[in-house]
DNA sequence: TTGAAAGCGATACCAC
DNA sequence: GTGGTATCGCTTTCAA
């Protein structure tokens, strides 16, 4: 149905008018009479005219498109980063590309290299480990949220937690309800996140500063091998059954949490009074779990404003007012810490 | 540190060659000597260049870009197929833009809109119920999976579950583990889904077929006011404290499902003996449930598959071999019809 | 207020 | 084996 292609050409003749004139009016720029601006609207919507993108940019050398980059959009903490972000953008006139990297640096390579090619303004790299080479050679603004480690990117900001601070504020809260024996289980998220160290450290610092000592038998971690889920469940089934004990429990995520719980049920350990347990990012599986799993709200709507502020600072050729912002988090107690 | 934009035309002439030579060499098209294949291509790589995709695609009329539009990535079901369609339309040599429409007809416009002005070459369309009006002027193929009705498009082809018959075999599985009385949940997804009424249609299409009396008190449905998961629970908390009865549930969604078992663990109901329950998508949350929730597996591989198969044949130009495929799909027992 | 024409970067045809 | 050049669709001076 649709012509094969209806160019800014076909709109001219078809007016009687220059190109130049049809470009002014569709883009509401220079002068035009009221009775050109009509007539020329009138055909265009007639021939159902869409700009062509790739010549527009093409002569523009600006795209207004920004490429979201993240491991693992179906990850719940990721995906809704993911959408908020790509909402601001879209508000702020900018289409935004989505990547799913799953952290292969291979794959990585390519997109950036695509995306390159593709001339985006931006790019979003929103958690994430790995870092493509080619990065290195970007020449268009980023903003990393939840992510440390520089790329060596020319004009980049940094935008996340406070991950030491954030899992001191766990392990805080166990012993505030009276855990004497808290366990730490991270499955190696090495998958998913750069921070593992930053994340562990809040619990160490808490410890040496309570003076109390640490046991390593109760830092629990796994590599990624399996869902974050079953892993965690495996490593605290063995740690029961191999004798050790323990009256709390720092989760480093939901989903890890989540396994931790299910582990502890399946021991038949009362959870959120024999057993406390915290986990982190409030994502679904913490409400979804019976008991409802306490954690931490990260501000994922602060995060992503901030990025995007920046974001757009920078596209504007601003200087960005800071280049590490760091947003808060709220412990979110529910039965897991307080108890059914 | 990257130049401002090398162009082809900086290549050629620091190579001492023409354009032609240096776009031969970097594509692998027509002829030239080694050592001119050579220095080029030192040349374009000492320079870091990177070819210009909008000059490209503006020449080419193709962008080797596909568009996949869904109301929810973050819907495990529906991130499912964006992963698993975006891989296939990579290994293929295509691009992919991911639009979230979340069921909203105006942004979806806009996106369409945007998107044929990007010359996508195709369209997958997955899950949904809106239809842009844009959509009609279309001439691109679009691919729709899990989602009937037709958008007027010239190339178009339906990739699904038979949903009568996924329903039917839902009510079945109840029955056969002894049931009696088996009531059905379903959230309007008219936010998610267009097929609700396929979808209970076969619960209806058994009871009649068995000569069951259709219980209307049985016949749940709320609409979308908040999450399904919720709003399942409410509905069978009322159901109960109404004093009807009930020992099956065909839910429609293991969200809904995991709000039913809910609600029933809260009421004291015994899941898996006293009330089976049975959900749809075999998503992590029924594994992540305890008791574990049966569920129906709906082959989204296999519909990725099968769509983007399809695609590839309508974007190489050929008519596809079928324009309605239906996939099939797999009852997975769980603790909740099985007992513990 | 309008138009002619240059040019964005890459490709492909056709000469050489 | 290599190069000149028209062309894709649009924007943007600069003149008229």
């Amino acid at each position: 149905m649709a012509k094969r292609s209806v160019s800014i050409y076909d709109i001219a003749k078809l007016a009687g008018v220059s190109t130049a004139t049809v470009s002014n009016v569709l883009n509401q720029k220079g002068n035009y009479s009221e009775k050109t601006r009509e007539l020329v609207e009138r055909i265009a919507r007639e021939q159902g005219y869409v700009a062509n993108f790739a010549a527009k940019s093409l002569r523009a050398a600006s795209t207004k498109t920004v490429a979201i980059l993240t491991p693992d959009v179906s990850n719940d903490f990721f995906s809704t980063l993911v959408l908020d972000v790509e909402g601001r953008l879209r508000d702020a006139g900018y289409s935004s590309y989505i990547c799913n990297t799953a952290n292969d640096s291979e794959r990585e390579s390519a997109y950036v290299q695509g995306l390159l090619s593709k001339q985006v303004d931006g790019i979003v790299y929103i958690g994430g480990t790995t870092h493509s080479p080619i990065e290195a050679n970007v020449d268009i603004p980023v903003v990393h949220i939840d992510h440390t480690g520089s790329t060596g990117v020319a004009r980049e900001v940094f935008v996340g937690n406070d991950l030491p601070r954030l899992s001191y504020d766990m392990t805080a809260t166990l012993f505030d309800r009276g855990c004497k024996h808290v366990a730490l289980v991270s499955v190696s998220a090495s998958l998913y996140r750069t921070a593992e160290h930053d994340q562990a450290a809040g619990y160490y610092a808490y410890l040496e500063e309570h003076g109390i000592v640490l046991d390593k038998n109760l830092v629990l971690e796994g590599p990624h091998r399996q869902t974050s889920l079953l892993e965690a469940e495996h490593l605290v089934s063995n740690c029961l059954e191999d004798g050790f004990s323990f009256d709390g429990v720092v989760a480093l995520g939901d989903r890890v949490a989540l396994g931790v719980v299910n582990a502890l049920k399946a021991h038949g350990v009362a959870v959120g009074s024999d057993v406390r347990v915290i986990g982190m990012d409030d994502s679904i599986y913490s409400r979804i779990s019976s008991p409802a799993i306490s954690t931490v709200n990260r501000h994922t709507a602060a995060m992503s404003e901030r990025a995007i502020t920046a974001l757009l600072e920078m596209l504007g050729g601003a200087e960005p007012a800071q280049t590490h912002i760091i947003v808060g988090h709220d412990v979110v107690e529910r039965e897991t810490t307080l108890g059914a």
